[in-house]
DNA sequence: CCCCTTTCCGCAATCGTTTGCGCGGAGCGG
DNA sequence: CCGCTCCGCGCAAACGATTGCGGAAAGGGG
């Protein structure tokens, strides 16, 4: 609040022109400076407590030192986790994260990324995304440096990091196939959204692959990443097909839904059904029985897509394709041999 | 990206002078131009696409319409809700949120704090703090507009919005006495911080009010807001007083702790020992069993304290106590009638 | 001894707004 | 008809940094 130093400041005390100062601070211009006056200028600096003014330099240089990052609903615990990794990344480059909460109706997800735009953002950071999505892939498309977190878009023109759908469904086929299940069953997210589509096919795969039976009415669409829809979903695909001896869910939230729907059958999940979450979010171990889930790294993928939007804004080529992070399996109570 | 329409540009097409766009534009000096020429202005201006430029108004006025929020740890599920009732009131009024996240290690709150006053922000929201602060206290002091939000100082020298924890211990405490329970133990959170601290005292007075033991011996600190430490905070307590009958937990965290501990006593949570949780999080309705809790609503919390801050960046004395938010009391299966 | 190159630094413009000051003209009272 | 007060608007100076340009001094080669 006080008013802070300026270059004029140093300059007045170092008896140097402002330009001079500004160069010898400046790393890229130092060397045109003689190092016994830049030397002058950097004691003088820390003698005064020099931080340059953001916004002066922001106008002269278009540059903010600031990304946008645009997260769909922050009360998903999910998104804390790539937030934290992401800032964690940026701001040891100095920069600054920017959110944005495209809120349930009040700010659709064009305004708040023309809201960052217009400050001035020099990257953006994108969590939520459907898999065609006209207002990013346009902005994208002006040339704004942007990375996708979590979700990705279907043609892929945006760089992305995401996690590894196919492996991660493969381990929990695979481990599900192992304890001797031949008929499971899937509980799929929305199928407009990268995840839920992605993790549908990649069930699909996995099982003609393990040369299991792999009906379309093995499979359940959800409408939404959560309980109470992914209840309804496995209730569905437990009343169709009541040979299923484990179910794996889209998602750790349909998993729970999962739990219920099979009590509701007047079967216990994790011995008559087995039954696999994807995410791994906090407190699944917590739950009766634990979850057996695919663990997804969402701290590091948040850090690596700021590392993404690094190079970007550094001008360098977008990556050729999308970052795959690759999960593993967190092996617990509900999952368990298929009863003969 | 492409260069965007400047003052110059509109007063070009109108044929006046750019101060003028800008006193036409600007709601507080609107009046001093006529009312024909304004309208004028303000259609150039819209067909032009015009967006002020924020560096180059911060610059001028000072005023970033930024505000910095400083969060612990965004991986604690608990602050979405803040962030996102913060972010929806700030960004109503034009103000963007900068997020801020004192690392484990790796920045500590001074140096965000810094960071973020070095970015001119507006105002700082700020729920990491302990019982006494002294960063968050200075950077007041200096008089930096700011809120403190979940947690506050002991000598509430900065305005804060928290939950009132004695109402919501009072909640919890006269439920277990309706229920018949007159031995009731607490595993308290961390001392030096409010939350943990005024939990405690207010757990005393209640039991005190209720006319029940309120031994020493029946309160137990934990670490750290979280299941383990709950967990061995809960073991010591149960060993030392295997007599009582519930356990009021300091936090949700803590409570599933307990779940463990009355476990590992070969007693059962919700029959032989209740147990009540503080926050009321997420799923904690999918837990075995359900766990009552006081419901803390932290998305209007962080609404509050984007509105307080609002109102003392516009220049407004602030509010005389901390604006305390009244909880409310989840029941669920996790408290049962006394065992006769 | 002269000229050319290099080194170091000052000058001033620039980024896009806001705002104090002053000026011309209109309106009005005397 | 003069002088006063407003009203509406232009002029130019900020805000604090960066940067192209040019100039002075120093150094080196012929």
């Amino acid at each position: 609040m006080t008013d802070r130093p300026t270059l004029q400041d140093i300059a007045r005390r170092t008896g140097v022109h402002a330009s001079t100062v500004s160069r010898a601070l400046n790393p890229g211009t130092a060397s045109m400076v003689k190092s016994q006056t830049r030397s002058r200028v950097l004691e003088a600096a820390r003698a005064l407590g020099y931080r340059p003014h953001p916004l002066a330099r922001g106008l002269r240089t278009n540059r903010t030192m600031t990304v946008g990052m645009v997260i769909p609903d922050i009360e998903n615990p999910l998104f804390g986790p790539i937030i934290a990794g992401a800032e964690a990344v940026l701001a040891e480059s100095g920069y600054s994260v920017l959110i944005g909460n495209p809120g349930y109706a009040t700010f659709p997800a064009e305004s708040v990324i023309t809201a960052m735009l217009d400050r001035q953002v020099d990257g953006l950071l994108v969590a939520a995304v459907s898999r065609r999505d006209d207002p990013v892939a346009a902005a994208a498309e002006r040339g704004v440096p942007m990375a996708l977190v979590n979700r990705t878009l279907d043609d892929e023109s945006v760089p992305a990091v995401v996690g590894d759908d196919h492996l991660g469904i493969g381990l929990a086929v695979r481990h599900l196939a192992e304890l001797g299940h031949r008929r499971i069953g899937h509980v799929a997210g929305p199928s407009w959204l990268s995840t839920g589509h992605g993790r549908r096919e990649a069930f699909l795969k996995w099982m003609e692959a393990g040369g299991l039976a792999a009906e379309p009415d093995q499979v359940e669409e959800a409408d939404w990443f959560q309980v109470e829809p992914g209840y309804r979903a496995c209730l569905a695909l437990l009343g169709r097909r009541p040979d299923l001896t484990a179910v794996v869910a889209g998602n750790d939230l349909l998993g729970l839904g999962c739990y219920r729907a099979v009590r509701a059958t007047g079967r216990r999940p994790g011995r008559d059904v087995s039954v696999t979450g994807y995410n791994d979010m906090p407190l699944l171990e917590m739950m009766q029985p634990a979850m057996t889930a695919v663990r997804v790294p969402y701290r590091e993928m948040g850090g690596r897509a700021g590392s993404v939007l690094l190079s970007l804004m550094s001008g360098q080529p977008p990556p050729a394709a999308a970052v795959r992070l690759k999960p593993t399996l967190e092996i617990r109570a509900s999952t368990a041999p298929a009863p003969s």
